[in-house]
DNA sequence: ATTGCAACCGGCAACGATTGCGTAGATTTT
DNA sequence: AAAATCTACGCAATCGTTGCCGGTTGCAAT
């Protein structure tokens, strides 16, 4: 059984009481020069390190944050974390990540799970199945600072971070617009997620602009959010099927990117016929054949910003009233 | 400051001893019904759920399993990691999942934050800096549960899960032979770790087995395993600039792979010229160009059969002494 | 009427660390 | 010499939960 030295051990081996031990290793002022260096010193021998276990039942603290996030296999999520990381570290706090794979029902085991574990705050991006907030609102009614970045709700009101998805859904239509195409498709997220209903007013209005007609027909949700390849492949199926076809599709999601380049192959389309720009954080993407001209968001960016605006709620003396919901730009990288 | 019920809540509220509570809501047979009644309801009405870090400092046990990888945005790690999720959450265990970023600092760092988290286990995949493992065997002699997989250790003697990595590399050398190549270089992973030399002595069994004379100068090691572009691009180059210059490569390392394929891009190279196979995981390793082919582990398995060992450790009444290293089958992926 | 025995519930201690308060003994002050 | 001050430490409570021991009923058997 794994037992690592407590300070009872010390205080028993030094025939010192445990306060004093404790207040010898903080470096306390009523403890004499003698008995911290004898403390100190049979510390380090015995490798003691205190429990947090302990800390966190009696301080309600535990310097951890909790994230919550759809999918780690997702490049963007798993760059938002490297940005939470670099930032946590450094203020001395720990992560612990959990995924959900976009079902609801784990998004609240882990949720539950993390605030249980006292966890000092938490990090979520919502899953692709979640309608009920109810679990979130209560946490976050109870205290437990909560900040959402890229996929975020309005029920919650507390510092956000996300991308311009519409300027961003919007860049990447237009490119495929001036690129000579007017017959584009979008293919599209849940149509539950904020980040969803963005996208599709910037390749609405891009459309427009330009004056080229709004066809409902060409719109596709995959709801499943690119997790079931065989969905995003009938979709994209059906819509190559449709009278007076597109010749570009908009792709508004990184997953959904990945699996239309692969059914564009599979279905053995000629890359020239069907131009496809896309959402995508994927760092293989300049890569793939077809290729995509895609939008990337500041993964890394938003993952720094997001954990900054937690620290700043976590270690605020007072409750905070006013919240900030910052919107970061994209970058359009155009292929060929 | 979040503040959920507690069994103390509810006593008092009740007018009972916390005693009698605990015993109810865990429907202990010295409680009445009537009373048991009273509780349960008050404890669903109040959302009542037990205190896990009060359980953890009582009982030392967590009910949650440590994992550390090297890298969260390399697709066997995600894999692995779903794998090992699948079990453990079936098992009533949650996960705490931390990245290295192949550093050992870091990895020092996390593998201490989680044993005094009281994790009950602990699931590891070892950094490529890695080479001074007193930490680990520290722990593993005070008696907590260690599970090795993919890149495992020999010094310490407890289970371990692996790919049959010198065959893999093998089928894969061999398969470069059979298209024709002869001159078959090598980029090769960290040389500390296992699976490093494992696939080298793949490669060689190959070319000994086709007659084809071994070339040192066409081994080229990559000690930061891929997470630096500039050293992939730089050994290709270099590889590429050799007199009698290698018409194939093989690459042993999935980020490594990647790397090389955007080198290969970048310096203009006809992909006819010079024909690459490596290890990789990617989801998206066929949709890749110049394409390659590959060797993919069965990582999703891995992870599974990894957590069911972690928890055959640390569920058995008795000391176990007797370890197994299970050995996965890889699956060679031809691309025309 | 006394004993036995369930059934039912409460008090205490402990897990490890911290902290307000108390105090013994030494030193200084008046 | 008596009182005040200071130094250096111990006691006990706390966080939430549970194991162990004890105690109080009510009821049946003797």
């Amino acid at each position: 059984m794994y037992k690592p030295a407590t300070i009872k051990d010390i205080a028993l081996a030094l025939k010192l009481s445990p306060s004093t031990v404790s207040r010898a290793l903080r470096d306390g002022y009523e403890i004499s020069t003698a008995t911290k260096k004898v403390v100190m010193e049979y510390a380090k021998k015995v490798n003691y390190q205190s429990n947090p276990i302990a800390l966190s039942l009696k301080n309600r603290r535990s310097y951890s944050i909790g994230i919550v996030v759809p999918k780690l296999a997702n490049s963007f999520f798993s760059q938002a974390i490297a940005g939470i990381e670099s930032i946590a570290y450094e203020r001395g706090y720990h992560t612990i990540i959990t995924q959900t794979h976009d079902s609801s029902e784990r998004e609240l085991i882990n949720v539950n799970h993390l605030a249980q574990r006292s966890v000092d705050g938490l990090l979520i991006s919502m899953s692709a199945g979640t309608s009920d907030y109810g679990f979130l609102k209560q946490l976050h009614n109870d205290g437990l600072p909560i900040v959402f970045f890229d996929r975020i709700i309005d029920e919650i009101e507390t510092f956000k971070v996300t991308s311009d998805n519409f300027s961003g859904a919007y860049k990447a239509t237009e490119s495929l617009i001036k690129s000579g195409r007017k017959k584009i498709a979008l293919l599209s997220n849940a149509p539950q997620l904020s980040i969803t209903n963005e996208r599709l007013s910037g390749y609405m209005k891009a459309l427009a602009d330009y004056h080229i007609p709004f066809r409902a027909e060409l719109i596709r949700n995959c709801s499943k959010g690119g997790n079931d390849y065989q969905e995003v492949e009938d979709a994209v199926k059906d819509l190559l099927a449709t009278p007076n076809k597109p010749d570009a599709i908009f792709i508004s999601s990184d997953r959904i990117s990945i699996s239309c380049i692969r059914a564009l192959k599979n279905l053995n389309f000629d890359p020239k016929e069907i131009a496809i720009a896309g959402f995508s954080n994927s760092d293989v993407v300049d890569l793939l054949h077809p290729s995509l001209s895609y939008v990337k968001q500041k993964s890394f960016e938003m993952g720094q910003i997001a954990v900054e605006m937690l620290l700043r709620l976590i270690e605020s003396k007072y409750p905070i009233t006013e919240f900030e919901t910052r919107v970061l730009d994209t970058e359009l990288h155009l292929i060929k």
